[in-house]
DNA sequence: AAATTTTGTTAGAGTTATCTAACTTTATAT
DNA sequence: ATATAAAGTTAGATAACTCTAACAAAATTT
């Protein structure tokens, strides 16, 4: 059976893999936060699951495979944290380091009942897409809120990165998905906006905040 | 941090403690079935967690920290048991594969807030006692069936093994916690029961069967 | 009391997952 | 083109958890 720490290795690569189709040992290394010799070696495990192409000295490439188990396991994540959030009134952030440990559970009926529970939720709580009981992910496009202009109305969908911190502070704002945002003015200085939405008249937005804040238009 | 390998034995150790106070480690070692050195290098390492007084040669004794450690696990086992009965819609057959892998997870919000969703139960879905949080657990008294006589009415309140197979074979005779019986006869050849509840006026259950079922007076 | 069986320990080894140190290969900068 | 830096690999070690084989101690039987 396949150990929580193969599993961990195979959703890092998946991560990766989605951001620049060729992934380095060196970014696996630094993601996981292990040491390369340690990657180098687990290499040679993904490679026999038949999960990665490997061939010394170049980089990785996630297989068909590979990346349908690794969306099993992102499935299992974002079932459990949006089960967390919708069934038992956990806020958005609490639930990963939970679902961190859920989604090594081998227990297919768990996750399945989930999900009819749920009636089959499309996206986690962060706005992620859940993907099927096949591994198949539907990727809503998106736009960054920092890529849109002055006068535009948008919806946040979805959420770049979403540490416990960015949530907090977006609690403290009253932003949740489905905020729909004006655009009032765009700094030049510093990228900053400042937008309105429900109660808020005029928020100011960094711009490492805008680039996090996936949205699409009204 | 406490891997769920130490977590096991310890459970293990708990249970065959309350069978018999002291434990030997080839009783460890036929419960986990795993080889008897393997228990010997784990006891040293429950002895070092301060879980269990181990001198060479000697029969183990479960310290009171162990014995709470052990059952802060019990606690999380069976919380999970009684959340997947009663609000996943689980069988009572089904859910303690899924709670022995969830019983590791080390997140304490995530039980607090099953035990208050379900309104602090007294019992899993199987009538054994939850710990609760400091560990304390009041076990009811109650007899085995096989321990009555005739004419008898006793309720059952909980299993003494609870595998698939006997919780299968509960199910197909309609009986469930709070089932009633009253003892119509005992036959002497086999010492099995022939004995009425709802639903069913005449119903024989062998000695094996009555042995198992915890029952309290009506 | 001696023999036998059961129980427990030690020794030695394998697997997984990790590390550091040293080296090699590939990429980048001068 | 050469030097330097970055990336990747190999070697060797450690910790956790497991095994079998061999031996020792304790309990049981004869
Ligand atoms: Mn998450
Ligand atoms: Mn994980
Ligand atoms: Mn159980
Ligand atoms: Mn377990």
């Amino acid at each position: 059976m396949v150990s929580s720490t193969v599993e961990n290795y195979l959703k890092a690569l998946y991560k990766l893999a989605n951001e620049n189709a060729e992934v380095n040992i060196s970014e696996l290394s630094s993601e996981l936060e292990v040491s390369k010799p340690t990657v180098n070696a687990m290499v040679k495990t993904l490679q026999q699951h038949g999960w990665v192409i490997y061939t010394k000295y170049k980089p990785l490439k996630l297989t068909e495979e590979g990346r349908k188990a690794a969306a099993l396991i992102l499935r299992k994540h974002r079932l459990t944290e949006m089960f967390l959030v919708e069934k038992m009134g956990f806020g958005w952030e609490e639930v990963h380091e939970i679902a961190e440990q859920v989604e090594h559970i081998k227990a297919p009926a768990l996750f399945d009942r989930m999900d009819e529970l749920m009636d089959y939720p499309k996206v986690d709580p962060h706005g992620s897409p859940i993907p099927d009981k096949d591994g198949n992910i539907i990727q809503k496009d998106s736009k960054k809120l920092s890529e849109h202009e002055v006068g535009e109305k948008v919806m946040l969908i979805a959420l770049n990165h979403s540490s416990k911190e960015f949530l907090e502070f977006l609690d403290s704002r009253d932003i949740s998905l489905n905020t729909v945002f004006e655009i009032k003015s765009v700094e030049n200085f510093d990228d900053s906006m400042v937008v309105s939405y429900e109660k808020h008249p005029s928020e100011t937005l960094s711009q490492k905040v805008c680039e996090r804040l996936l949205v699409e238009k009204v």
